[in-house]
Order: C-alpha cells, then structure tokens, then sequence
DNA sequence: CTGTTTCAATACGCAGGCGTATGGAAGCCA
DNA sequence: TGGCTTCCATACGCCTGCGTATTGAAACAG
C-alpha cells in the first residue's frame, strides 16, 4: 500500500474551528485578554499568517468564540429541565446540573472576568438574564410571589456565580468543601421550601 | 490673616498617597490590568516622569494599593464584630454589614476579575481565608457541625462574592432587587437557624 | 544669593501585540 | 504542464506601555 493516503495535506491544515476552539479554551483558563493572535498561533504551531486567512482580525476570533458557547446555552438549560413537572424536584435537578458542569461554570467565571469588555458584556447579559428568568419561573411554580421568587432566584444565581468564582479564584478555599453534592444539597434545602417542615 | 498660607507649592504636588488612591479607584473600576503608568500620570495631569519619582515601578503602586486594601480590611470585619455576644445576631450583623459595605464589596470583586494575577493572589488568598474562617467560626458558635459551619460559611461568602460580581459585570440584573436589604434577610433565614421556627 | 532638595517634563530605547502585504508551497483541475 | 485555490511564512509599520536618563523648575535653607 502506497503510504494510507495520508492526511490530504502532508500536514493538517488548521481549521476554523480548531481557532475557535482554541480560543475558548483559553478564554475558560485566562479570560479574554488572553486571546491574542501571535501567542495563539505559536501555540498552535502555526504563524499568524495562518490566522488572518481564517478571520478578518481578533474580534471576529472572540466574537466566534461566544457565540458558540451561547449556543451550547441556549440548547442545554432551558430546553432540557422545563420537561419535569414536579417544580420542586424541577429546581433541585438545576441546581444540581448546574453546579455539575463545571466546564460550563468555568467558562461563565471567565466570562466575569471580561466583564468590562465591552465584546462579553452582551453574551453575559444574555446569559444572566434567560438563567435568573428560569428561575424566577421554577420558583413561581412553587407559588412564591413575584418579589420572593425574584430574590430566591437572585441568591441562586450569587451562590452558583460566587461558588464559580471562588472555584477560579482561590480553588483552595474550596477544599474545605470535598462533597460538593452535599453543598447543594444545602443550598437547595435554605431555598426550595419544604413541602412539610423541614428541618435543617 | 495674610492669605491662609495656601499649599505650600503654587501647584500642589502629588503625594505618593494620591498615586495610590487613584489606583486603588481604578482597581476598583476596572481592575489590575487598568493600573497602567502612562494613562494613570495622564489622568493625574502629570507625566510619568512623576510616577517614577515616586516609585520604583508598576509593581510597587499595585502592591501598595492591594496593601492599603488589606489593612483596612483586617481593621474591619474580624474586630468589629467579634464583639456581638449572640452568635445569631453576630451573624446577621456581619451579613448586612457585609453586602452595605458596597466600597469594598466592588474591591473586591474587582480582585476577582484580576485574579489570574499572581499579584493579587496572595491578598484575595488571605482575604478568603480569613472571612471564610470568621464565618465558619460564627456558625460553629450557633451549635452546628464543622463540616456544617463549613458548608453554610461557603454559602454565605459565595453569595456574597456572587452578589457583587453580577453588581458588576451585569448590574442591570440586580435591578430586580430594589430592596437589598430584604434580600440580605432572605439570605440570613435561609442561613442561620432560627431559634425558633421561623417562617418566610 | 547660592546650593540643595523635591517634584516633574522630555526624550529615548525596548518589547509585545495588531494588522497588512507579499510571496510561496502544496494540492486540485484541466 | 500550467493555472487556480488553499493555507501559511516572512517581513514590515504602527501603537501602546514599561522603564531610564537627563534636564528643569520651584521651594527651602543657609
């Protein structure tokens, strides 16, 4: 066999995609400032020659790395828990799943830290405000009101943002917190009222 | 009084204090990364030939301002509230006191932001531990578990810490939550247990 | 009035990162 | 074989920010 027909270019070309998948990761461990083209290229062991053929400059990288992670969004939370009726179990399954895909919750911290970036700030705000309107309606069901239903969601949606940044920012503090699932747990038990009275 | 003896220089200098001053607000504003020397002395109205009189270089302003934060930071929490003797008040207090102190609360989300920086993260280390520590002790004091005390103090700083990254990175969320205060209350019911039972 | 100290302006060199321009090599197509 | 397309390298100019060196000017001290 004359050589399996190698790869069709005697090395890979790079993909688009490759860029942007690139840049995603970065912008989950270093945040947006660190998405600059020359060190991407080195590291991707190409030029920049190679990136200004894929894209017109670095925005159009950042913005291409937004949006898909915006569309990952939009296909995960709310399509996939408005499904279960029971309200109260309903909200314990997101705060559970939430809390669970830590790839996401990184990436959502490295976004808080681009805050001032005028480029994230639309992706974030999209972001914050459909997850806190899912859960002022998941607390709603529960027959809160509006104005309790609001602050419940809003402590959530601290207590989820906060634990991420923490996560990112001093990971040792939270050693201290081995059994993630029992931290949940605690935080779905002070916000989801009980059906009966239940004790701590 | 022949003229009150005005500055001692037709045009006042600048102290090293004022260097400091204007980069802990820009800190705050928008994070280490904005300390920069040229666009400081431009705002200043000077020129770095000032900057670099008064310090040696860029670290030093930033490890001045992080220092100036830290003291007040030690001056504050750990001896002001050691002093409530109920374990239950001590707590609420430190909670409303803690999310009204919004100054500090933006610092500090500030260092968040920045806390890739291996300059900042020794002062977000030590600050962590030791509010995180405080409360932890603060709950044990109300008769709950280490791993409980651990657990709830997570909570709480998280909230915290979440609370004041979407103040800042997406305010317009929190416009929902017109009454702060009523918000922080929610937090605490859920937190601390009542001594007797108390409903929402 | 002279010298010293304190604070600041100016000018320079250097590095990193963006974007452009141009050339080139490998595959595909005829 | 020649040409077109795709992907990338090289080289350049630009801007911003750091840090240094040197000069200068106002206050103070004697």
């Amino acid at each position: 066999m004359s050589a399996p027909k190698k790869t069709p270019r005697s090395i890979v070309p790079l993909s688009r995609e490759d860029w942007v998948k690139a840049a995603t990761n970065l912008i989950a461990q270093e945040g947006i400032q660190a998405v600059a083209v020359e060190p991407l290229a080195l590291a991707l062991g190409v030029t920049k020659g190679s990136f200004y053929w894929h894209f017109h400059n670095r925005d159009e990288l950042i913005h291409a790395a937004l949006e898909a992670w915006e569309q990952d969004q939009s296909a995960d939370v709310v399509t996939r828990y408005a499904g279960i009726e029971d309200p109260r179990r309903r909200l314990r399954v997101l705060l559970f799943a939430a809390f669970e895909d830590v790839e996401n919750g990184r990436f959502f911290a490295a976004l808080g830290v681009s805050s001032e970036d005028p480029r994230v700030q639309p992706y974030l705000w999209r972001a914050t405000e459909r997850r806190l309107a899912f859960g002022v309606e998941a607390f709603k069901a529960l027959g809160l009101s509006e104005t309790e239903a609001r602050q419940r969601a809003l402590l959530a949606y601290a207590a989820y943002a906060g634990y991420f940044q923490l996560l990112r920012a001093t990971p040792e503090a939270l050693e201290a917190v081995t059994d993630l699932s029992g931290y949940v747990r605690r935080l779905a038990d002070a916000l989801v009222p009980a059906k009966a009275a239940r004790p701590s």
